[in-house]
DNA sequence: AGAATAAACAGTAACTATTACTGTTATTGA
DNA sequence: TCAATAACAGTAATAGTTACTGTTTATTCT
């Protein structure tokens, strides 16, 4: 009753998701996907995406906007998925896993950044 | 000589950034900013920041865009400073740093995001 | 199976964040 | 002090994303 159902286009953009690991853009989904699906629009795309975000059936990536610290040393963040405030964290950036992802990957790694995620100190409270 | 000039616009931008740990955005920076000094633009905002993340003076975070992952479980990412392109890390995820970040800050940490940059194996090559 | 209900769609308009452009102001080196 | 031009204010343009409108279609209920 209350709620999801099938659609074509939704099984579509998660088959195209899952088949790649070029971690697309929902720009980059409706590309792919137009040629064969002459018809698809890209608001689907982007509704999709974000639904099936949502539900936790994929992952998205990104702060929403660009934001900027002046504190320039690396150091790690904290996000809050409530009020989107972004907060330091006092805690030891680790040098080493540079060097463990180089060996990974095989990228000419500089640096890297970690980024917390959950409920801030003023959000807790509030449910 | 060479370019740069000093400007009232960029030591206050700057100043303002120094004086927040809130790492705001330029919508913010210019909203603390403009009622004392009314004629600020905010693409002069916008052009300041950039400048000085351009330089290292100050510290930009965030992805440009909105990216999609069909893989869920947590896992490191290496983003290219050049081609954007976004690659999986196959390294182990550290459960035991969100208690540390937990113990740091009293957020309720849920979680957290490593994203490493540098130049990836096709971008290295090429200079 | 066939009709009713509403989720999801395509197409497009609107909105938000950011960058580019234009004519003006102001820093700087001579 | 003055010429050269970086940086500015204001605004137009662009890019990414979301919202709206009328239509299609998956599901539910006979």
């Amino acid at each position: 009753m209350n709620g999801k159902r099938y659609s074509r286009q939704r099984e579509l953009i998660y088959e195209a998701l899952r088949q790649t690991d070029e971690h697309p853009t929902a720009e980059m989904v409706y590309h792919w996907l137009k040629p064969e699906n002459p018809n698809l629009s890209l608001g689907t795309v982007y509704r999709n995406l974000n639904l099936l975000a949502d539900e936790g059936t994929i992952r998205r990536m990104a702060f929403p906007v660009e934001r900027y610290d002046a504190r320039t040393e690396p150091h790690p963040h904290f996000c809050c998925d409530r009020c989107g405030c972004v907060y330091d964290l006092e805690m030891p950036y680790d040098p080493e896993l540079d060097r463990q992802a180089l060996l990974a990957s095989g990228h000419d790694v500089t640096g890297h950044a970690v980024t917390f995620h959950g409920l801030c100190v003023k959000c807790k409270p509030l449910h």
